[in-house]
DNA sequence: CAACAAAGTAACTGTTTAGTTACTGGCTTG
DNA sequence: CAAGCCAGTAACTAAACAGTTACTTTGTTG
């Protein structure tokens, strides 16, 4: 993240540290709006931020804001940009080409669910873009690029379980993941309305547990000859 | 839905019809503005609906809306209560005590499903009320008594289906209902941002003709022995 | 070190927004 | 049939909002 800046020898007078002026530092500035927006964005949606609280969260004038991001909507495709690439490479750093086709897929199934439980932004920022029928993810061509990881490596698996005779011939990979992703996006994007219809606080532990547990299960059962 | 008016008899002078009159019509204002508000807030969130957008989808003056609903936010909850009201009323003309364990299962999750399909501001509304933690239905007296008529129907079929030794000792009905609601809420609300990353139309008939299939598939599977 | 560019501030602007006021017209009931 | 309430309208208001202007400060480079 550290970018080496131009002219740094010298520079503030503190012995060549690569440290940057406390008073000045784009890097951060730019680092502290974004954080703020993801915020902002993800507890309010797109309708409810309010680019005066995404500027008083970074602790910076809203000048910048405009200076850096162009406009609001700008700040937010960069959000939903940033929240991908997290996931994209997360997903990068899983290696599963030791694993037994059906540890390989729990381990899989397991890794979208934690992903999913440790970044709730994630999931708010999916459902706002979908509310607005992925206007702004349509737009990036960054994005666009950016393909899941999760589905070759889940094709492999596939590919070796059936080998094996463990695995349906008839399997989507497609089906596959959204099966996974569906059964930890809807428990955690809907635990609010959920907990309070049922009476039930979803967001406990022995219940998020016993529904990792449930997802593996589920993803298994569904494949299996 | 047609409340009998307070001296009907004569009224309007067209035969004792029980047509109101075209200019005054509290009943038919409040329908045009629960339902243009429905419409507004499935499409744009709380933060992003607009109330003078809600006045005129309805073609009433403001004024009304909050004559007869007070403000924004107790129109919005009319709006989830009614929208709550709609699917537990569907619920509960499902019959399933002449079917098989295996079929009634598979009716209730196709049920689930084609309701999600053909009432997408329902699930909208869900997404925006679970991003504000569902703080509106929390505080909707009516919609806490409202329980779902789904989890009695699952749990005698389970009963039927353990005492023939078709399902499995285990099965928590909340968690087969969840599962069948995930899968079949996540593939519809989450079409525009999937569609667009997998490069997949997946509101095309075949493959929501396929998904449905997919859905019975998965929930059978994790419930059989 | 002068000249310039980039980083940053404060105060402002025009528009949009939820909600209100002050009023008119119609229906019902004593 | 008059008194009063309910349905409805148009124009208004105060606050909130995204975005801008005019300016200062800090750091870099020929």
């Amino acid at each position: 993240m550290e970018k080496p800046q131009a002219g740094a020898r010298g520079r503030n007078g503190n012995g060549g540290r690569a440290e940057r002026s406390a008073q000045r530092d784009p890097e951060r500035t730019r680092a502290s709006i974004l954080a703020a927006a993801t915020q902002e964005f993800a507890e309010n949606g797109m309708g409810g931020a309010r680019v005066d609280a995404i500027a008083e969260r970074a602790g910076i004038n809203k000048r910048m804001l405009y200076h850096y991001f162009g406009d609001k909507e700008q700040l937010y495709l960069a959000v939903l940009e940033e929240a991908y690439i997290g996931i994209r490479t997360a997903e990068k750093s899983i290696n599963l080409s030791d694993l037994e086709p059906e540890q390989g897929i729990a381990e899989l199934a397991m890794f979208t669910w934690r992903y999913f439980l440790e970044h709730p932004e994630f999931l708010s920022l999916l459902g706002t873009e979908n509310l607005h029928r992925a206007r702004w993810l349509r737009q990036s061509t960054r994005l666009k690029e950016l393909h899941s990881q999760l589905m070759g490596k889940l094709s492999e698996l596939l590919d070796r379980g059936r080998a094996k005779g463990l695995f349906r011939e008839d399997v989507d990979p497609l089906h596959l993941y959204l099966t996974m992703a569906a059964l930890g996006y809807f428990y955690l994007s809907n635990q609010y309305t959920l907990s309070t219809i049922f009476g039930r606080d979803l967001a406990e532990r022995p219940n998020l547990e016993g529904w990792e547990r449930h997802i593996v299960h589920v993803t298994l059962a569904s494949i299996r000859r």
